[in-house]
RNA sequence: GUCCCCGUCGUCUAGCCUGGCCUAGGACACCGCCCUUUCACGGCGAUAACACGGGUUCAAAUCCCGUCGGGGACGCCA
């Protein structure tokens, strides 16, 4: 393909928080649909609204873009053939280009005050009518405009609307057409001389020659107002998609009282990048067949395409992001799972700052037997506390718990507790005979043999395999550890004491 | 209020453009069974949707109109 149809689209945030999952959404379908192509992926940051950006959340959004996976191929960090990537801020040249407006007569200066303008769409929604610009400026001759500024009259610029529907082409939701009645002459600049955002963001765009601008539907409406400006500038209109809005589970906005929405939120859960990137590709978007759910990077690349984008908004589903988390988790390489694990377990203050060979060994044995338990990697340090804590009281405190301990059970208990009083440390080979032995002296076999000696070691009827969990709490007790690791004779021996007053 | 967008299982969606292959497919969740001396994992299975009403047609989830519902935009904010 010849080099001047190659793609280019830009992503374009303002630094002005945490990078929201709706937005990584827009960024990724961007980036998909560049790499796709073979495009050109720009990212440009937004920052005109001084007051609201800080240099912080552009370095976090960038990394967070990185940390998903994403790369740009042009942007403040790596420039660029079409400068600036940061600041929008080339006012000589919206000025130039909105001086040519003037001159050919498509924009106009408007002397309106604010509240003239307030008393206007006041008036129109009590009227129902759209509340438009009445265009009462619109025929005041250039001269006079002129003299009234040198008078010191302040003026904004107004683009003059041309009397026909305004249409423009959207990848996902087909050909758009808006009535010329109902998009407002639209402020350019501001009577300060400060441009305004649907002007700027075209000769922004124009000049980095973007072909495709993809963004958030809450656009939709401002396009046409964009549209007029590229068509008065003999500007080239490039194509659009709008994506649909991302929804809370009450099928609201997604925003922060539905709890996690940034990149970083995710980040912190332990939810692994390349399971977002798979879950946000399928908000909105579904392969041909639409059967397949796990779609790793390269394959999303392959098969992605604007045009399989739903117009429909779509809910935000917690648990399918976690399974398809878990899917990647199980994936994963055991070293890089582990060295998450271990740094979230030193978070919890489970373990020591500094991890000695003996410990990280250690605790890379339990967190291969907890990980496929947890549905993100934050959720290890409570499925350890089998192993770091013991609390015979809050287990039989349990009714179902407290039921297992039946005369049955409760001679279990005992047949067993005899057993490992004196066997210090128990292998799992030990652990075996020990069980065999309580079997012939109790009767006691399946659950009823089992169920008891579990609650004793982790205080709950369920929980990983014996053959790795005894190890486990035996090895475990040896070790300098923040939180000292009972071995299976203290448990039970702690247990025993308390089943017994009980009685 | 006006305009725009959207409307398939609880959720994400395939199918819609190019009507018949749809008895509407897949996935998550839920439920059941199997596996496991427990739980989880895994395997198998079940329940579950074309918003409603009119057309057009031999035939409509698919095309047209209307209604209803949801979301967004209506700034000298971005």
């Amino acid at each position: 393909m010849a080099g001047n149809h190659q793609v280019r689209v830009r992503f374009a945030p303002s630094p002005t928080g945490q990078l929201h999952i709706g937005n990584v959404r827009t960024a990724l379908f961007n980036w998909l649909f560049a790499r796709q192509r073979g495009g050109i992926f720009i990212l440009r940051i937004e920052d005109t609204d001084v007051e609201r950006s800080e240099a912080r959340y552009e370095t976090q959004l960038m990394e967070d873009l990185k940390w998903l996976g994403m790369d740009w191929d042009e942007g403040p960090d790596v420039g660029g053939p079409y400068p600036p990537y940061r600041q929008s801020d080339k006012m000589d040249v919206y000025r130039e280009y909105a001086e040519r407006l003037i001159r050919e007569q498509k924009a106009y200066y408007c002397f309106c005050t604010a509240e003239e303008l307030e008393r206007d769409r006041a008036q129109a929604m009590a009227e129902q009518r759209q509340p438009n610009y009445s265009g009462k400026c619109r025929n005041i001759d250039l001269a006079e405009a002129e003299r009234r500024r040198a008078a010191g009259e302040p003026a904004a610029i107004r683009l003059q609307i041309p009397e026909r529907p305004i249409r423009f082409h959207d990848i996902v939701r087909g050909d758009v057409e808006f009535s010329n009645e109902v998009v407002s002459d639209p402020i350019i600049v501001r009577s300060s001389g400060m441009p305004t955002y649907n002007y700027v963001v075209v000769i922004d765009d124009a000049g980095m020659k973007i072909t495709h601008v993809v963004r958030g539907d809450d656009h939709i409406s401002n396009t046409p107002k964009q549209v007029a400006v590229y068509e008065a500038l003999g500007l080239p209109v490039p194509e659009f998609a709008h994506l649909s809005t991302i929804l809370g589970p009450d099928r609201e906005r997604l925003s922060k009282r539905h709890g996690a929405t940034s990149v970083a939120n995710f980040r912190e859960m332990g939810i692994l990048p390349e399971a977002l990137m798979n879950y946000l590709a399928l908000l909105g978007w579904a392969p041909s067949g639409g059967d397949r759910e796990l779609f790793p990077k390269d394959e999303l690349i392959k098969e992605f395409s604007l045009q399989r984008v739903t117009p429909s908004p779509a809910v935000f589903d917690t648990e399918k992001l976690h399974w398809l988390n878990r899917q990647y988790i199980k994936q994963s390489a055991p070293e890089r799972i582990r060295q998450m694990g271990i740094e979230i377990l030193q978070r919890a203050g489970l373990l020591p700052v500094s991890v000695n060979s003996n410990v990280s060994g250690w605790a890379n044995s339990m967190i291969d037997l907890l990980a496929p338990y947890v549905d993100q990697l934050d959720q290890l340090p409570e499925k350890a506390k089998i192993i770091f804590s013991n609390d015979p009281a809050a287990a039989l405190a349990v009714p179902e718990n407290a039921e297992a301990f039946n005369d049955k059970g409760k001679a279990v208990a005992q047949a067993f507790a005899k057993r490992t009083e004196s066997e210090s440390p128990l292998t799992p080979e030990r652990f075996k005979a020990i069980m065999d032995e309580v079997k012939a002296e109790t009767g006691a076999k399946g659950k009823d043999l089992f169920h008891p000696v579990r609650i004793m070691l982790i205080g709950s009827h369920s929980g990983p395999d014996f053959n790795k969990l005894i190890p486990l709490l035996e090895d475990g007790s040896k070790l300098e550890l923040p939180v000292h690791v009972k071995n299976v004779r203290e448990r039970v021996a702690e247990f025993m004491a308390v089943l017994e007053q009980r009685a």
